[in-house]
DNA sequence: CATGAATGAGAGTTCATTCAT
DNA sequence: AATGAATGAACTCTCATTCAT
């Protein structure tokens, strides 16, 4: 029953060191989170996530790799419960918008992440990004085929479901300020929910991509 | 005449500064890049960068500021041209985009600087954030009065927008490469042009948007 | 008859040990040798190590007498083979040679604690080498008493001998790339035989200390 | 008249650094001796000594061309004042004997760098020390050609030389010590001067080497 | 006898920043 | 306005050694 952390638990430890490090790089960027003040919040010695890890950037692609295996399961679980390309398209963008507010981790990593390409990890963000986003597409593919979605550029609608709904997220505080100021009286969805906002990109994204809209 | 780099001329060095930060920053990020090789880029000894910036913090700032700077009055000098919320949202869309192709760095800063808010500036993105946000959010306002626009979630909008351009810019070799391999078959848009881009976006914003899309 | 490393043999894992360790000090001297990599090449456990040598100076320590014991063996072994001092200086300074080239970690041990005087060991490499020394000293004042020897400084003519087949070993990588190039053209004896050398060597100082040489 | 160090003088802290490092790295050989300890020796920040030498390894180089550079120089510039083969080789042992003695890292570095092939340096040491080879194999030619010294293997002469007398300084502390134990009584040159020692060495050379030695 | 987890001290190296000229 | 020398703090990473099982 004490509350003390579990050691000598291999791993534990290297489940600690992992869950910390989603937390300190999402906050600091891959160059500001140092390993100190992960071990220190990791309550470990620094050698031991060189132990476990090897290096930093060892460490980093855990991180990445962990974080992207994450929302990758919860969507495509999610998916087997739709059957038609509407149902799958709206479950995609609900499922992705209230993972990412859940873990606002996710979002704040992958922005950094492809916000250059000369990025720390290229590889397997790659391929993990590139298994959601053949999802998305197989999405689309099949619903033109039913005659029920347009033909769209596929990479630009997934950036804008997921560049809005990461963005979304990442600026959440710094909206919430800007709606306690009162220079510009504009609505900045500083108090939208998850829900909320998933159902106006959802919304937006059909408006996008089906074929008749009633309005 | 000689081609030697002018020295002893504060302006000038300022700029070179300038100039040679955004490429740095850009490239390695905020915390990754140095002032020693800032200094050795920009052909200046070290201590004239804090000569002229006070530390690092201010110097990106003020790479921050010349940076958005630019595209806010890129984009409103193109706006005084047009005179239609259409047009005006059409021209808002095809300078950001241009823009951010052909000056890489924004897109690059603006999503570092966007992906948490942590980040090293505040204050300052921000209002300059919020004046093109103003104007977007204008545009919107009188399309709505005007009776062709509908009512949208400005915010959601915006960053469907910017979002989506910022994105294709930084991820443009990433997607490159991904088309060059063979697994997955999608068109992930590498080899459009930045106006195809622009034009997308722009179709895709004004689906949203508009009362009547005839199909 | 499996040909898995046998465990749970005192004597066996020890002596693992300290070949590899053997190995290991005379590639990368005593200070760069990590007790990490001589687990992983003796297939044994890091603690494993510390449990049969107490720490890294007494597994040191261990291999540098296994080394000097074997070595003294040798020159005794032999020793007894002959019976005048002039064969039996032969035979030092042949053995000491043979042994030399087939177990170069000799003359690396040797010369690298030889070469400063806050080596790692004093006591005991003293007190081997002394016997080996003494050994020397008394084959050549037994010449001398037989009217055979010049009288010598004994110290200074074993140097001679050590620090020559010694030198000859460890330079043997150099002095064959030295003999690849072509600027200097000097017989580095690069391709020379452990028993040409040993030869050259006996022939020198058969020269210094013989009474009369007929040439 | 003020004893504090000076600073601000770049060529003064980088000589007091390099003067520093040869006395640390003959003392504790390359891979125990700390740069921490260097710049608290050297009364400097430990950053100026990367300021001044990028790495350990390139201060290490630094240290050895300095060291190497002094010796040939000496032999050198004595070797001008003689012009028989013999008085060369003679001041040869000499002013290197005196030298060893006198500068007794040399011998110490010496011996650590030639007691591993997988040295430090492999180069530098290489083409310096050749230079030194070099010349001790033009004294024997041209002593051959005049017919005053046989035809021998020059390099085992040469080591013979060198490994004599830097065996001779690296173990003054342990012959001292030895000399002052009674078990075995041998005479160890304990105290000897540096020139009774040369003419030792230089005795047993010239009996290796002359033509017609009368005694 | 054997293991893997854990530790603290210290290594080399880099960096933003300041000082003296 | 401009420079090169100097600094202290921080960083990533390694190592010998010990603990618990």
């Amino acid at each position: 029953m004490s509350k003390r952390i579990q050691k000598r638990d291999a791993t534990l430890s290297k489940q600690r060191i992992i869950t910390h490090a989603v937390e300190l790089f999402s906050q600091k960027g891959y160059a500001s989170a140092s390993m100190d003040e992960l071990a220190r919040r990791s309550d470990l010695n620094k050698a031991m996530v060189f132990y476990y890890f090897k290096n930093k950037k060892g460490l980093y692609e855990a991180v990445m790799r962990e974080v992207l295996l994450e929302i990758q399961k919860s969507i495509l679980e999610e998916n087997k419960n739709y059957n038609t390309p509407q149902e799958e398209l709206e479950s995609f963008i609900r499922t992705y918008a209230k993972f990412a507010f859940t873990h606002p981790y996710l979002p704040s990593l992958l922005l950094k992440e492809l916000s250059d390409s000369g990025a720390v990890i290229h590889e397997m963000l790659f391929i993990s990004m590139r298994q959601l986003f053949a999802l998305f597409c197989d999405i689309l593919k099949r619903g033109e085929e039913k005659g029920c979605f347009r033909e769209v550029q596929p990479m630009v609608v997934y950036f804008m479901v997921l560049g809005t709904l990461n963005l979304m997220v990442t600026t959440h505080s710094l909206r919430l300020k800007a709606s306690q100021l009162d220079d510009i009286k504009v609505d900045t969805c500083a108090n939208c929910s998850s829900e909320e906002i998933a159902a106006y990109v959802l919304d937006n994204i059909e408006r996008i991509i089906h074929k008749e809209i009633s309005q």
